[in-house]
DNA sequence: CACCAGTACCCCATTTGGCT
DNA sequence: AGCCAAATGGGGTACTGGTG
């Protein structure tokens, strides 16, 4: 298959073009470094009704980028050249491009909160641009704030400081798996009551109740798509959710938190390289 | 350490089949 | 024909292991 350098570092492979398509590809390329060429004139030429890569038949007088031509490879291609002529015509500053792509894969999955492979293969699918330093991908901080992904699949997992401190608390009763950090053991001492911090893992519904003894709010939570964070410092809940179901009366919250199905947030499991142990809760954590 | 490929899993939209 | 529930497929995610 033959390949292709793109502006960002990239390598694409792309299907071996038919003679048409190969010709439009050797006249696209000649335009980039065609001086009596300019940028709308060469936008023309790629969104022409003849490129023989575009649908025709769509709009008249102008070739339609269809979900088939999307996917591709050479129409990717395409689209550097044009990236390569506002290079040539000096409208495209590759450097101050690169300057904006700060964040590496796994930056930018912490800026999402999602996993570091929804990055990689949202990068794959060119539902977010790279540009390659070395080995690495780069990302566009913005396009990472403007990255939706679908609330398919598993949700993705929540950070969480949980336990209680003079005067605050938060807890939570959950369905997935929830491990604590391995920092927070310490040198395999009992867990401290205060500020654990833990990530959950595979859930779909999430209560909690923070606050005070005389002042508690709850929460049930279910995955959603935005980045949220509730609680009181310094417990709180980080990750993609929605609140579905929120409670502000003291006496409301402690009953609902009460009447919620789940493991409890003092039931974890440490993520150790030596033998997983399960922490019970005891009537001293209990609070 | 970063990337990639494979796998398991989940949700949603569509299709299919049974029932009224 | 219309409705409803089950089955199916597509698209997306997290996780794991292998590779350079």
């Amino acid at each position: 298959m033959p390949k292709h350098v793109l502006l960002s570092g990239e390598t694409l492979e792309y299907p071996r073009p038919t003679d048409a398509v190969a010709a439009y590809l050797a006249r696209l390329s000649a335009a980039v470094g065609d001086p009596t060429i300019d940028e709308h004139r060469f936008i023309e030429l790629v969104y022409s009704p003849n490129n023989p890569l575009l649908d025709p038949n769509i709009m008249p007088g102008r070739g339609t980028v269809t979900k088939a031509v999307l996917a591709d490879p050479t129409y990717h291609v395409m689209q550097d050249l044009l990236g390569r002529k506002r290079v040539a015509l000096g409208t495209l500053d590759m450097d101050k491009v690169r300057a904006r792509y700060s964040l590496t894969v796994k930056e930018a999955a912490e800026r999402a909160g999602v996993h570091e492979s929804a990055i990689r293969q949202a990068i794959a699918a060119h539902r977010l641009s790279s540009v390659k330093d070395g080995t690495r991908h780069m990302l566009d901080p913005a396009q990472v704030d403007a990255f939706k992904p679908s609330t398919t699949g598993h949700a993705a997992p929540l950070e969480i400081v949980h336990g209680s401190v003079p005067g605050k608390r938060l807890f939570i009763k959950h369905d997935g798996n929830l491990k604590l950090a391995p920092g927070d053991w310490g040198e395999l001492g009992p867990v401290p009551r205060e500020a654990r911090h833990s990530r959950l893992e595979r859930w779909t519904k999430v209560a909690v109740i923070a606050g005070t003894k005389e002042d508690a709010r709850f929460w049930e939570l279910a995955p959603g798509s935005d980045v949220q964070t509730i609680g009181f410092e310094p417990f709180a809940v980080h990750g993609r959710f929605k609140v579905v179901r929120q409670i502000n009366n003291t006496q409301q919250a402690r009953q609902a938190f009460k009447d919620s199905e789940g493991a409890r947030s003092s039931d974890v499991v440490l993520e150790l390289s030596h033998p997983v142990q399960v922490v019970k809760r005891t009537k001293q954590s209990a609070g």
